[in-house]
RNA sequence: GGUCGCGUAGCUCAGUUGGAUAGAGCAUCUGCCUUCUAAGCAGACGGUCCCAGGUUCGAAUCCUGGCGCGAUCACCA
């Protein structure tokens, strides 16, 4: 039981032996800095329970807790609120209990518990990935990771967008405008050459129907017939029918784009289990809707097409499946999703990372699955992020103001050079290890960057204004790290063993971060719920403030005596490792020395 | 127009199940490097929590209405 739970039931205890009354609630909060205490109760809430002044009632229990509690030392009554001090005793011994558990905060996963998938990413196949990629990305790794912390199973998947007009448009482009380039031959990166023949191809389109507008077409129609695309919509219908030379040349882009892919993946630090390509599960869902449709949860119109009306739920008509029988992306998303249970069957639920702009097409997926009766629909959850604007307007591919994922990284490296040059750091270190560190650094200010704030949010970025290396961001929550391995290393004793006596007495700062290094788990946990880093990072820097707090004010290595020595050591390095696990959760690494 | 999301200090953002005098960083100003890494610490300055009602002992938080910004309302994905 933990001292939350002691005071909840003791509360109850002392108002049901001093008002004969049955408490249905406690709550519980932090104390504020400002007034002495660890831990208040709120009085307010039973006064609907106990007649009477809170004051009084406030004194009453505090009494009663001061005598009956061991952990509680003494407390004090501020209108309404009840404040109590903990001993130090109790956060001495906590501190003892935890101190060699390197997984602290984390939770086992659960017998019978059923795992999650987590799918993030999801890019189509004809450009590079770019800065809304890489929020996609950073947010759905970091939130598997946190899910898998607080003790669930998690598998990490994508949906590969392979197949489609998009990519018979690089396709295209490639022969007739290129010379048979490789990404071997010109040294580029796959799904940067890829990407390039997908440029090209809408430039040439584009003066095609300037052409045709000039001799007098409409524009409409220029768009819909100029002969580029007729030849690419001819290519798509070729694919779909399985030509030979086609498919040939698709498969050899898109593993082009795939090796990309993969540097952009290996260099961002995300990873997955579980691959799910278009091209597999665009004919998926049929059959289910042809069953839903017996089932009369779906309704066939005059022309053959099908759809479901949700318009008692507040929302509209929706298409599932076209007259001509094929397939629409809802189709296929309800095929994907109901085939990645059959492919995972410990999996009961899903989290889909995909920008806000689906808001709606996940409201109907999932109001469609539990509409089909699956249970594990209960579980669907849609990861929702907000765009990244830049400060010169929104990203669009074609005025190129897009921000390259690769280039970003390299961008954020080279900065974190020059801040480090400034400040004269790392003098002592081998050019190697200087690299290393610069895109530590450089990838830790921006994955902290686009994590820390809530995923609902859009976020502005300002590529001068990420690479901050102060205040709330990830470079100062590394630095903190490597100046406490710093302490570690100096130390000339070993701190992992022995216990802190619990008779000592504990420093204000002292206390402060063991009080912030119990939040830690609660915090996971919260994470994990509301999906959101944000929690995490934020949560990260308020226990580095509280060890830099104790790191300028009191003395670690020239301590007092022995014991406080230690235990501040001891402390710093607890800090450390719950700063390395809260990071790790975010994907980010912390350096040894910076 | 309907639906969804957002609106907190000059700027970028926190703010837990509704709780005490709404918090950080940047920017501006003042101290602190002969001591464990000053990418730091201590402090000052800075607020109509978009507006108006309502619920409550208590509202940035919940409800209603309005304003502003964004997204979305395809037999595209």
């Amino acid at each position: 039981m933990n001292i939350q739970e002691i005071i909840i039931t003791k509360v109850k205890e002392a108002v049901l032996s001093i008002f004969d009354k049955e408490l249905p609630t406690v709550e519980l909060q932090a104390t504020r800095k400002e007034f002495e205490g660890d831990i208040t109760v709120v009085i307010f809430p039973m006064l609907r329970t106990i007649k009477g002044n809170p004051q009084q009632i406030g004194e009453q229990i505090g009494a009663y807790l001061e005598a009956n509690v061991s952990e509680i030392e003494k407390f004090n009554v501020v209108k309404g609120f009840l404040n109590l001090v903990i001993s130090d005793a109790y956060f001495i011994d906590f501190f003892n209990q935890i101190k060699l558990n390197s997984t602290f905060g984390y939770k086992n996963p659960q017998e019978g518990e059923k795992a999650v998938m987590v799918e993030y990413s999801s890019p189509n196949t004809n450009k590079p990935l770019h800065l809304g990629h890489v929020r996609n990305n950073l947010l759905g790794y970091s939130v598997a990771e946190i899910i898998k912390a607080a003790g669930k199973k998690v598998y990490k998947t994508q949906i590969i967008n392979d197949r489609g007009i998009h990519i018979c448009k690089s396709m295209l482009a490639w022969q007739k405008f290129g010379n048979g380039e490789t990404p071997a031959s010109t040294g580029l990166k796959g799904d940067k050459l890829v990407g390039n023949y997908y440029v090209a191809f809408d430039k040439a389109y584009k003066a095609e129907i300037e052409n045709l507008v000039a001799q007098g077409v409409d524009k409409a129609t220029a768009e819909k017939e100029a002969p580029l695309l007729l030849e690419a919509q001819e290519m798509l219908r070729k694919w779909e029918a399985g030509d030979a030379e086609v498919v040939k040349l698709w498969e050899t882009m898109n593993g082009w784009v795939y090796e990309g892919f993969d540097t952009t993946y290996k260099n961002l630090g995300v990873n997955f289990d579980a691959l799910y390509y278009e091209s597999d599960t665009y004919l998926l869902g049929k059959d289910v809707v042809a069953d839903g449709l017996e089932r009369g949860i779906f309704y066939k119109k005059e022309d053959g097409s099908v759809w479901i009306d949700l318009t008692d739920e507040g929302l509209d008509e929706k298409i599932v499946l076209r007259a001509d029988g094929t397939a629409v992306y809802m189709t296929q998303d309800i095929g994907t999703a109901i085939q990645r249970i059959k492919d995972y069957p410990d999996v009961g639920g899903l989290v889909y990372t995909v920008g806000n702009e689906q808001d709606y097409h996940f409201q109907v997926l999932f109001l469609i699955l539990k509409k089909l009766g699956f249970d594990w629909a209960q579980n669907l959850y849609h990861l929702s992020y907000g765009m990244v604007d830049l400060p010169s307007g929104k990203m669009k591919s074609r005025e190129g103001t897009v921000v390259d994922a690769d280039d970003l990284i390299t961008e954020m490296a080279s900065t974190a050079e020059e801040i480090s040059m400034e400040l004269g750091k790392l003098d002592g270190f081998s050019e190697e290890e200087k690299q290393a560190l610069y895109k530590t650094i450089g990838l830790g200010a921006l994955k902290y960057y686009i994590l820390k704030v809530d995923p609902k949010k859009r976020i502005l970025f300002d590529p001068m204004e990420s690479i901050d290396f102060q205040g709330n961001t990830g470079p100062f929550i590394q630095y903190t790290y490597a100046r406490i391995q710093s302490i570690l290393r100096k130390a000339d004793f070993n701190y992992k063993e022995g216990n802190v006596a619990t008779t000592y007495v504990l420093h204000e700062k002292e206390k402060s971060l063991i009080k912030q290094i119990e939040l830690f788990p609660e915090v996971v946990q919260n994470a994990a719920s509301n999906f959101s880093p944000a929690i995490i990072a934020n949560y990260t820097y308020d226990l580095v403030k509280e060890f830099n707090s104790f790191y300028q004010n009191v003395s670690i290595l020239g301590a007092d005596d022995a014991s406080e020595k230690m235990f501040r050591v001891q402390l710093s390095a607890k800090v450390a490792e719950v700063i390395a696990n809260a990071f790790s959760l975010l994907g980010i690494n912390v350096p040894e020395r910076m």
